[in-house]
DNA sequence: AGACTATATAGACATATTTACATATGTCAT
DNA sequence: ATGACATATGTAAATATGTCTATATAGTCT
């Protein structure tokens, strides 16, 4: 019971789940989710921390970068099921389909100043 | 997208989710679910409220009870898809599990004094 | 109509959450 | 090692949430 709360929680808040709507299409390190979702890169950092110690989201060191991938690991049960229905919801939704035309531009070699 | 935070948060709250598992049984009134849950019944209205406002549950009068029962409307795309997910789930929960048993023999004629 | 009772609402309090600022950690290149 | 940069963490302020007490509302029943 305390899992399937604290998963709902996480995804009860519409940053994480404009992260996750981007992490669907690829991999992304902070400074690129930074620069997409405007928002500070501490409060990032924090919102990846939620998705992370809940499962819904895998880091991965590269270089100089920490990417951010959807967990493909089974943590609980709720979460496949979860990040399954979510992938089939909010495709219409006009400020997910800002963030992911941003998304796809973003170069961290230049945002990453 | 505002929609889908708001069922997710409303979602997101071990109270709210004994009482939708329990209304996934039978139709229940204020003062039976008041009498499972063992917090005060203004409480259990404010749950309740939150529930009806985001069009997870139907309230109906019965006599002198006000029964609420799951939505069978579809206020949006999100509720009839994660109120079947949640069939499936806390049905192995020991605390579900106790509610069930409570609910069951609970008796409005009798609680409601 | 008037008393009764189930439910809803308002206000208060304690706790949690979101964000930003400042600073720390850890990696790469020189 | 040192400097530069990406990310994480600690702290504080503003806002939201859950529970209670007290009271109001809106029905029922006689």
């Amino acid at each position: 019971m305390r899992d399937l709360v604290n998963v709902l929680r996480a995804l009860a808040d519409p940053m994480r789940l404009r992260i996750l709507k981007m992490l669907e299409k690829k991999r992304m390190c902070v400074c690129e989710l930074t620069a997409v979702l405007k928002i500070k890169q501490s409060s990032v950092s924090h919102h990846l921390r939620i998705l992370k110690d809940i499962g819904l989201v895998n880091d991965v060191r590269n270089g100089m970068w920490i990417d951010y991938e959807l967990s493909r690991e089974k943590y609980n049960e709720y979460i496949p099921e979860l990040l399954k229905v979510l992938s089939g919801w909010l495709n219409n939704d006009s400020k997910i389909f800002e963030d992911l035309r941003l998304a796809k531009k973003v170069n961290r070699n230049e945002i990453c100043k």
